[in-house]
DNA sequence: CTGGGTGCAAACCCTTTGCAATGCA
DNA sequence: TGCATTGCAAAGGGTTTGCACCCAG
């Protein structure tokens, strides 16, 4: 895709997955992304929805989240530090909002050589639903 | 593929891979995968690597690790309890053993009624090489 | 001998690209 | 008007499936 130099336009399109993302605490994948914006925009295809999420993630709006690659690319527009539950079974993602500092957890021989920009926690188990199942 | 009742051949493509992953540290793709037993085994197919990792996967020996889309599905024998380093431009990960109870992590109200199986941390940053040249 | 394993080729799915038409600024 | 955006269609790349042959047990 072709990246704007400095500027965006305000189209429909990229409204109406603005919308999608606001106030939204989904983790949702592409598909979904675009079943909701084709009940207000019929006609759009999924190229555009590629395309607003590549800018999106370039201008900061959203992050992609790292999961087991046949999950596919999810989404995520809590841009504030937190972390995430996963379930098992039905791979549901929940935000969590861990108390402790994340950079405080490693020595400076645990780096490694890096520079730690970052930590996030994932934690793995059973949602409320699956674990009825089990 | 099929799934074995409760016996796996001894193949000579299932040692070669096998043997890739003993004392691997690293966390290849399918590709690097493919890559080294091709040299082992030349006529090894591709079809062969993805369903001997589906089986190893099955049998607990080894884990695929959760990364961006793009970054494909990528492996990890290293089956002990362990966290990751993953550089944000080469994507480079590297192991590392955070000294901390990542149960005790969430209180019970954060849990949100999971079962919490495991937890795992993810830091992001530069690795040593990548640093160099920003 | 028998059922799991192998590997070729084709099918599949999700994502990217080419390109002409459209529309915001 | 100029350039970003749109959306169709086609291409691409990684993964899965169908199936005939092979081989370890």
């Amino acid at each position: 895709m072709k990246i704007s130099k400095n500027h965006h336009h305000k189209t429909t399109q990229r409204a109406a997955i603005l919308e999608y993302f606001k106030d939204n605490k989904s983790h949702p994948n592409v598909e979904e992304i675009y079943e909701y914006v084709t009940k207000k925009l019929s006609t759009i295809s999924r190229t555009t929805v590629y395309n607003t999420i590549d800018v999106l993630e370039k201008e900061g709006l959203i992050n992609e989240v790292a999961v087991r690659h046949h999950e596919g690319r999810r989404f995520d527009s809590n841009l504030t530090p937190h972390d995430h539950i996963i379930c098992d079974i039905c791979g549901n993602i929940v935000n969590v909002e861990v108390d402790i500092d994340h950079d405080a957890l490693l020595t400076k021989k645990q780096k490694q050589g890096f520079d730690i920009r970052e930590a996030r926690i994932r934690f793995y188990g059973l949602c409320p639903n699956c674990k009825k199942y089990k």
